[in-house]
DNA sequence: GCAATGACGCTCT
DNA sequence: CAGAGCGCCATTG
């Protein structure tokens, strides 16, 4: 059962365009939920294999793939990021001073 | 309702 | 920026 709370930020991870990354904090913080960003990190490992959600797009505060569970799906994400054209660098990292999603004030009233 | 858990963030070093 | 430590809080047992 996944609690109500979750859809919200599964909502907002929905609305990140490709090519983009948001972390956790941003993603709280757009769903409305600002300082829950361990709940959305939450709500993503509860998240199913076969879910649309574009999970792969949200990453830590400093742009790293956080460590889980299961090792190796860090393997997945990077990859389905970099189908996207978003470029780890050495450390497993993503440049966030150029793929940082920024969305623009209306884009988040138009919700 | 209490205690433990966790895909995190912020601050200091 | 990287690493270590502390804090926040919903979800779960």
């Amino acid at each position: 059962m996944i609690a109500v709370s979750y859809q919200k930020i599964y909502d907002v991870v929905r609305r990140i365009p490709p090519g983009r990354v948001a972390t956790y904090g941003q993603v709280a913080t757009l769903a409305g939920l600002p300082g829950h960003a361990r709940q959305v990190g939450y709500a993503l490992h509860a998240l199913p294999e076969n879910s649309t959600i574009p999970w792969h797009r949200v990453v830590n505060a400093r742009g790293g793939i956080s460590p889980r569970a299961m090792a190796g799906a860090e393997l997945v994400q990077r990859q389905l990021l970099a189908r996207e054209g978003v470029q780890l660098n050495a450390r497993g990292q993503v440049p966030l001073t150029q793929v940082r999603w920024v969305i623009s004030r209306r884009a988040r009233q138009s919700v």
